[in-house]
DNA sequence: ATCCGGATGAAACAAACTTGCAATCAGCTG
DNA sequence: CAGCTGATTGCAAGTTTGTTTCATCCGGAT
């Protein structure tokens, strides 16, 4: 996590198979990229010090182990005092539930993202997180009904 | 992706520390677990071809490629036909900018993850996707101030 | 022209994955 | 209750992949 990234076009080539398949043998990067095994590791090897490369994971469908629901949350805060801010969203972030959480501008202060195996799962959550909160102001809820497009993949052209 | 997945503790297990990190070796994993490491290959193999795991995939971070814009859009169609929403859904499917895309209920019809490099950019990009669009008739934009927490975790407990 | 830092590829080495096989166990069936 | 069947396991051998070493090369600065 030092300093400079400076990525170049080996670089990002490489970053483009890992994020689709980070099982992708060194030497059959390398061979795409033009590159041999050695090289393409150790690029690898810096970009995960430097936090290019956040993490290496598996994705797992959460319909297929229970979790068959996505939601979405708006949530609006009373007051935007720093610290009662900084307390929601390591209150939000250490849920499990709680894929995501993002502090936003605009109409909504923080969205998450959420996966439960029932409704009632999530009623519990809400009354956990938001009603038993004494800064949550109001929070809209959106079901999704089709997960067209999953991912974290960032573009590297 | 045949049929029955039936996971049980072994697999939680196995799976939970693939969500962090799938770069674990499996003898590593195997130890945590009680299980030897052709064992665990196994069950990993299954999980794959039963689809319980999408893929194996590198996190990368935004900010560092190049990407240091997070934007969340809420979408309202004019129709809900269906398939003037099946080509809505094809349409942001293929645009890289998009990483995620949901289909929801609620106030909003689509729900939409992109990153950016500037707002330049966003803005060219609402061009494309929402004013060249008949079908859709307003949408609302929300800037990501900090991205608390980012993932696609799913609880395993 | 020389030096120096950084990156590379080939080869040797180490570690991880994968397969074959015999043993074990649970649930049936006769 | 004995015996069969199918599924899962661990061990050990074999194979692939990841890692390190080292000599070389390239570009910029002295």
């Amino acid at each position: 996590m030092t300093a400079p990234p400076n990525l170049d076009a080996f670089d990002r080539a490489i970053l483009s198979i890992l994020q689709k398949d980070n099982t992708t043998p060194q030497r059959a990067i390398g061979e795409r990229v033009n590159l041999s095994a050695p090289a393409v590791q150790r690029r690898i090897r810096r970009m995960e010090e430097h936090g290019v490369i956040r993490a290496n994971v598996a994705l797992v469908d959460p319909a297929k182990i229970g979790h068959p629901i996505t939601i979405f949350v708006e949530v609006e805060v009373e007051s935007e005092r720093a610290e009662l801010i900084d307390a929601a969203k390591r209150g939000f972030a250490e849920v499990p539930e709680v894929q995501q959480c993002y502090y936003v501008t605009g109409e909504a202060d923080f969205i998450l993202f959420v996966t439960v195996a029932t409704m009632a799962d999530y009623e519990a959550l809400t009354r956990r997180l938001f009603f038993a909160n004494n800064n949550v102001k109001r929070f809209r809820t959106f079901v999704a009904m089709d997960r067209v497009k999953v991912g974290l993949e960032v573009p590297v052209g």
